[in-house]
DNA sequence: TATTTCAATAGATAATTCCTATGGTATGCT
DNA sequence: AGCATACCATAGGAATTATCTATTGAAATA
């Protein structure tokens, strides 16, 4: 039978089309590591890379084969992840994976709690759009993903951790900045201003506007909520921005944020695993630890 | 990193619950899996398996992983799977699973088309009822499962192979056994003999002939299908009968079958594989020649 | 108490993996 | 051309690991 430790060798060439780096980068001599993928080709009958001068590559039976053969690894991983997890359920490492719109001011809340909570787990946090992070989710290089929900995520499992409300962002001097609570209809006829396309809030924000009859400012788009904030208090328009980045200091800049009246447009900002994860027990932990945050934080924010 | 070798091990401890038999299952000493055994159990700091003097077995820990344990090994033989069938993708051995109404009459029409379509592929054959197929080739013990389709049946891959009849098999003295052509209204009021609980083809008939207003006799359920003949035969009541199975020398047994009309009652004969199966090339030679086989095969009975 | 059963231990052997040093062959530069 | 470079393959020996046989030890059984 094959050897994990040779499939671990085909994959890191297959990744640095190299010998001597993948060699490096599983801490072995180059020799070895060529040795080995020598006995394996020969094992299976098979060559499997394609040894040129300038670079080497898979040979299409590898092509075929190095999926299935991360497949194995990711299996291994798998169990070993597990083991851990029985032995010492609550530590270890997470690559927790957060949306550009929810990390910054999301994080500043709930970093204390988990650590408190979780304190032998070492976070390391990894900002993407939805789509990146899902499936850095499925090839297991994350083992967390926060996002806002969308009806077109499956193959997950999925835990709520909290209803974001979507307030009203207007420049100072706009009739609308003077309004104590804003209503469908006061968009109508509205500019607004969103983010660059991948983002869901941008989805999330246009398609409340729309449904009111504002339309979008095509010319400028935001890469972050933070140069959103400038563009609005510049007053090239408005927009909308989840509760947790409203900043009251914001009104000295020229921006007022107006909350919406029953039902506010809202997000639900979610935790998802892979079905069947290894590390429940901590991913429990950890919900539980940040809807523990996030109770008090969100209900002060709405106060404002 | 773990080693497959272990695993292996672990597996067989865990099957056998014996340390000497499963260390003859993998074809070594006692000693040797032990020690493999306890270094495993060191390495990732969990006891798996509970030692009494009697027999042993899994730890609650041993029982969590070893599914994941059993993962591992799966994926490393479908990764030898799959390059072996890269590097000769018309042999092996394949694990063939069929129900009892399908194995005895459709084996004849395809033994021999497959060894001459296939002549490096050893063909082990296992019967038994769909779901029992349906796990062991989820478990990986089956390659490939031929069965009568149901819609209930998920998570693989379909090749249909052909659409059998069911045909009216009544005995030679009833006013049934007269008909050139049965319909559904013939049924009316008549006793229905069934093959007993498990069998799809005993649903298949059951939904059929109580659609017509038949009545099953419950004191008699056949075991299989030529026991069920004799029960036919003798007077006791009706039955379909898959055409395959349909033998014009049983006339001389008080056995007559007759067709019904168009359309007639019939179940979808399918050959099935899991999802990402790593020997498609074979599985559609496979269907190729049985779809040939059959495409003669069942014209001709018809014709009868 | 004697016997049986079965996993663990000890010590030796075999197999394997790995390392360093070196060779061979394209590629690229002058 | 000719030299230098990059890089994978080969060789031979060292270290590690898996495995074996023989034996021990501890519980269950008679």
């Amino acid at each position: 039978m094959v050897k994990l430790r040779d499939l671990q060798y085909l994959d890191a060439v297959a990744r640095h089309q190299h010998f001597g780096r993948a060699a490096e980068a599983c801490f072995v001599s180059q020799p070895t590591l060529s040795g080995q993928i020598m006995k394996l080709e020969e094992q299976i009958g098979l060559v499997l890379i394609e040894r040129h001068r300038k670079r080497v590559m898979l040979t299409p039976a590898g092509e075929a084969l190095i999926g299935r053969a991360r497949a194995v690894l990711r299996a291994a991983e798998d169990f070993e992840d597990s083991a851990r997890a029985l032995s010492a359920p609550l530590s270890g490492d997470f690559h927790l994976g957060l949306i550009p719109t929810v990390a910054p001011y999301l994080l500043p809340h709930i970093m204390g709690p988990l650590g408190r909570d979780l304190p032998e787990v070492n976070f390391y946090l990894h900002e993407d759009q939805t789509h990146v992070l899902l499936q850095q989710l499925d090839d297991g290089k994350l083992d967390v993903v926060i996002l806002s929900w969308l009806d077109s995520i499956e193959n997950v499992e999925r835990y709520n951790l909290y209803r974001e409300p979507l307030v009203l962002a207007a420049p100072n001097h706009t009739p609308l900045a003077k309004l104590d609570c804003a209503a469908l209809s006061d968009l109508d006829g509205q500019l607004v201003l969103t983010l660059e396309d991948g983002h869901c809030l941008r989805d999330e924000t246009l398609d409340y506007c729309f449904s009111a009859g504002a339309k979008e400012d095509q010319r400028f788009q935001a890469t972050s909520l933070e140069t959103l904030r400038y563009m609005v208090a510049s007053g090239l328009g408005i927009t909308l921005m989840p509760q947790l980045a409203v900043r009251p200091a914001d009104e000295d800049q020229g921006l007022h944020y107006v909350p919406f009246g029953t039902p506010p447009p809202s997000r639900e900002i979610c935790l998802l695993v892979r079905p069947n994860y290894s590390r429940m027990e901590a991913v429990r932990a950890m919900v539980a630890s940040i809807r523990g945050a996030m109770a008090g934080a969100l209900s002060e924010a709405e106060g404002v």
